[in-house]
RNA sequence: GGGUCGGUGCCCGAGUGGCCAAAGGGAGUUGACUGUAAAUCAACCGGCACAGCCUACGGAGGUUCGAAUCCUUCCCGGCCCA
């Protein structure tokens, strides 16, 4: 099977512009292909994963990947998907995230020198010197206002009540020279993204094709959405992140093997880059029997050692096999050990007889505040190993566990390892 | 610039002097049932030193024993007129 025959067969092709040209570019050779990401934040999350993988696949099958971050483009904001103008960044808040997120995109890929080395490319870089003048005569003459006003993303914004500045009105003019750019410098011949990104993505190639008399290409995925339609990668503690710090390698490989039945098909085919005839044969085998959740388990851990490191991934499965498999009370210090540094954490002060679970659970960020633990308690649902704690929220020293933890769960998935300071 | 309608808790949205921490819905949390799933049912859903107190209905003042509700003023948004 050819990449594009099996990135359709994934369900990753949303659309091209010209399959059969793009067909007979993949089969001629190596191809440089890139996909922008704005630093909107320090971190991406794992909806961006589509995407990173997405490039991935392409350096796999033997062509060059150009992961772009929007030092430029994440200043002014991509009008697209949102009914309101966006807050602007200020710029050291953009060069931080700029720097957090460069280092996300470069782990996904490989880039040792090679035919298919991976190139980390900065919009910033050819946009910030450009001046007004110049940008209006070399790029902006090129497109008509009454196209522009015709995309999607824009379209919306103009019919909403709150319109859409001067400024994200540019951005796909921006994105459509980014284009263009990396056409001439790196020859970059297609560019690749989500769906919402089509007119985008369109808009550098009509700069190509009028300005260089070239045909670029192009091809989107789907966004990935959540079985209720909402957006994907959104938990109740918020997004999923792919940095460790914000998401630990045990909460990210947790989100995949709590996805539910009815969308773990799309995303195991959408992310997994295992051979899509082993995808289905296990996704025919949890069919099967799905209360084993194989297909889940098997996508976790798959991800979680690509963002992760197999070594994090490992010790994530480790983890959860203690919190959800066994009686955690006879677990060995050892394995608590590995539960320590996986799961959040908590300092406990010297004693525990008679210590209140209030400002650990606070602490933990897994309350919001002490009337939500009277609330958790009065419901039942706050342990201390396997006991069931009473209204009044006390610990006793015989709730530690080997090694000196204390294991504290609220509710059925959500667990705090309690440590003294300065032991494990 | 003139007129007019509006700004309520995470979101939508009722409330037009005391019975208001504020109806209802959504989201969320927990419990039951399960498979670390979905669906369903139930409870909870501002904070705290928790039979009480504090903070809160755009901001600031005021009237009143008492204000989300009335008055003044300022800020912000929709619509209409210029």
């Amino acid at each position: 099977m050819d990449l594009l025959a099996d990135l359709q067969a994934r369900g990753l092709v949303h659309d091209t512009t010209d399959s059969a040209a793009l067909q007979a570019r993949l089969a001629h050779g190596p191809i440089g292909l890139y996909i922008g990401f704005d630093p909107t934040a320090d971190s991406l999350h794992v909806g961006h994963l589509v995407g990173q993988l997405f490039m991935r696949r392409f350096q796999l099958a033997g062509h060059r990947p150009f992961p772009l971050a929007g030092g430029a483009t994440g200043m002014i904001g991509d009008p697209g998907g949102r009914s309101e103008e966006r807050t602007l960044l200020d710029s050291d808040t953009l060069a931080h995230n700029l720097e957090r997120i460069k280092a996300q995109l470069c782990r996904l890929l490989d880039f040792e020198p090679g035919p298919h080395q991976a190139t980390l490319v900065n919009n910033a870089d050819w946009t910030t010197g450009v001046t007004m003048l110049e940008f209006l005569r070399d790029v902006g003459k090129h497109f008509t206002v009454n196209q522009m006003i015709a995309k999607d993303s824009v379209r919306s914004r103009i019919e909403s009540e709150h319109g859409i500045s001067y400024t994200e009105f540019s951005y796909m003019l921006l994105q459509a020279n980014d284009f263009r750019h990396l056409y001439e410098a790196h020859g970059v011949e297609l560019q690749a993204g989500a769906s919402d990104q089509w007119g985008n993505i369109v808009a550098g190639t009509e700069l190509i094709r009028r300005r260089l008399g070239k045909q670029a290409l192009a091809i989107t995925h789907p966004l990935m959405l959540k079985s209720d339609g909402s957006k994907f990668g959104k938990t109740a503690g918020g997004s999923v992140w792919l940095d460790a710090a914000r998401t630990s390698p045990y909460q990210f490989r947790q989100f995949w093997v709590q996805s539910d039945d009815q969308v773990i098909g799309t995303y195991a085919r959408m992310l997994s880059l295992q051979p899509l005839v082993e995808i289905e044969a296990l996704l025919a085998e949890h069919a099967q029997a799905p209360e084993r959740r194989i297909a889940q388990r098997a996508l976790a851990d798959e991800l979680t050692a690509l963002v992760h490191g197999a070594d994090a991934a490992a010790h994530a499965a480790q983890a959860a096999a203690v919190l959800f498999g066994g009686d955690p009370t006879e677990a060995d210090a050892a394995v608590l050990a590995i539960v320590a540094a996986e799961a959040p954490s908590v300092a406990l002060p010297g004693e525990i007889e008679g210590l209140r679970v209030h400002d650990l659970l606070v602490g933990a960020g897994v309350a919001k505040s002490v009337s939500e633990v009277n609330r958790l308690l009065a419901q039942k649902a706050v342990r201390a190993g396997n006991r069931v704690l009473d209204d009044d929220g006390l610990l006793r020293s015989a709730d530690l566990l080997a090694g000196g933890y204390l294991l504290l769960r609220k509710g059925k998935r959500e667990f705090v390892v309690g440590k003294f300071p300065g032991r494990g």
